[in-house]
DNA sequence: ACGGCCCGATCAATCGATCGATAGACCAGA
DNA sequence: TCTGGTCTATCGATCGATTGATCGGGCCGT
C-alpha cells in the first residue's frame, strides 16, 4: 500500500537523472535517444518531460550543479589554508577523489560541453574557469614563494587537470586501488610536476 | 579547362575524410549528421557513399589508420633504443607532437571509441594495446634498472596518457607554445613523474 | 473535484542509406 | 574520325525508421 507501482524505488525525477547521468557518460548526449533515457528511467518518454523541460536543459543542470559542487567543495578545502603546496594536495585530492567517486558524472562534464546551446555553455565554461584559476592561483603562489619550480605555470596547469580529469576513463570501484590510495599517489606526482618537495621524506 | 568543376580542389575522397575529422572532432560522431558531413565535403549525401560504405565504417578507418600510423612511428623512434629514459623522451615527444600537429584527428580517436560497432571496436582498442604496451614495458624497465623511482607502475602510466592526451584538447597552433617547447615540457614533466633524473642538471 | 503523475498516440523534422539516372572520360573496333 | 560500350563521379528524389517534443486524457490520493 505503501508503493502503487514496482517502479524504481526511488523518486522518478532521481530516476531521471542518474539514468541521463549514465547514459549520456556511456553513449554520449547525441548518442542516448529520449526513449532510451525513458526506458532506463523506468518512465514514457512523455512522462519524461514532467522532470526536465529540454534533453539539453536535463544535460545543462547534470553539467552546471556538477561543476558548482566542484567549485564549493575546493573553496571549502581551501579556505584559511595558505601553504600552496598543501593547498595543491588538497585541489588534487579533492579532484581526483571526486573523478573515481563519480566517474559517470565526470565524464559528462569533461565530454559534452560542445553538446550545450552556447546559452548553456557560457554559465557551465564560466563556472569552469572560476575553479581552474583556483589551480593557476595556487601554482603562481608556489612559484612566488619559491617552493615550486616549474617553466611554464600555465602548461603545467593544464597537464595537472588532464591528468587528474583522466582517473574518470579509467577507474574502477572494484579496481586495486582504493579512492584514498589514488588520491595520495596523484598527490605524489602533482607534487613532482610541480617540483615541489614529497610528502615523506622519511 | 584543367578543371571541370570548382569544387574543393583536393580529390573528393580526402575531402570527405578531412571534413569527417573536422566535424567528428567538434560536433561528434552522433553529432554530425551525413548531410552536415555532405556539405562540408562539397558533395550531395548520396555521392558520400562512393568514398565510404557507412558513416561508422569511416570512423573506424580514420580511428584505425591513426592509430596505427601513431603504433608504426613509435616502434619506429624505440627502434635500437634501450635507455628507459631516452625511450620516455621519445614516446613522449612523439605522443605530445602528434595530438599537437592533429588536434582534431587525435581527439576523433580519444573521444570516440564507444561510437563504434563491436567489431571496429575490437580492432582499434587492439592497435591502442599495443601502443600502450611500448609505455608499460619503458617504465617497467626504468623501474628494474632502477632509473625510475615510482611506486604503483600502472598507475603512473595511466597519469602520463592522459596528461599527454590531454594537450588535443586545448593546444592551438597559434599559441605562445611551439610544439617542440610544448614536447620538451612534456619531457620534462613525464622524467619527474617517473623519478628520472632531469635533462640538463646543468 | 481537483491537482500531481503518468501514458498512448502522434506530430513534423531529420536520420542514415538507396534508388535510378545523367554527364563526361577513356578505349576498342570499324 | 566516328561509334558504341564501359567506368567513374555525381546528383535529385526518396525510402523507412527514428528523432525530440506535444497533446489530450486517464488514474488516484486528498
Amino acid at each position: 500500500m505503501a508503493v502503487t507501482k514496482p517502479a524504481g524505488g526511488r523518486p522518478a525525477r532521481e530516476r531521471v537523472h542518474r539514468a541521463a547521468v549514465r547514459l549520456f557518460a556511456t553513449k554520449g548526449f547525441h548518442g542516448t535517444g529520449i526513449r532510451d533515457l525513458a526506458k532506463a528511467a523506468d518512465l514514457s518518454s512523455a512522462s519524461l518531460y514532467h522532470y526536465m523541460p529540454t534533453k539539453e536543459r536535463l544535460l545543462a543542470d547534470i553539467m552546471r550543479t556538477s561543476l558548482q559542487s566542484l567549485l564549493d567543495a575546493a573553496l571549502g578545502e581551501l579556505d584559511g589554508v595558505d601553504d600552496p603546496v598543501e593547498r595543491l594536495d588538497r585541489l588534487v585530492a579533492l579532484h581526483v577523489t571526486r573523478h573515481a567517486r563519480e566517474p559517470m558524472r565526470t565524464r559528462v562534464v569533461d565530454n559534452e560541453v560542445d553538446a550545450l546551446t552556447p546559452a548553456s555553455r557560457r554559465d557551465v565554461v564560466g563556472i569552469r574557469d572560476s575553479y581552474e584559476k583556483l589551480w593557476s592561483d595556487t601554482i603562481d603562489d608556489g612559484l612566488h614563494s619559491g617552493v615550486f619550480t616549474t617553466t611554464r605555470p600555465a602548461t603545467t596547469r593544464l597537464a595537472l587537470l588532464d591528468m587528474c580529469n583522466g582517473v574518470a576513463r579509467w577507474f574502477s570501484p572494484g579496481g586495486e586501488l582504493g579512492r584514498s590510495d589514488l588520491a595520495d599517489h596523484y598527490a605524489d606526482l602533482a607534487r613532482r610536476m610541480v617540483g615541489a618537495p614529497p610528502r615523506q621524506p622519511r
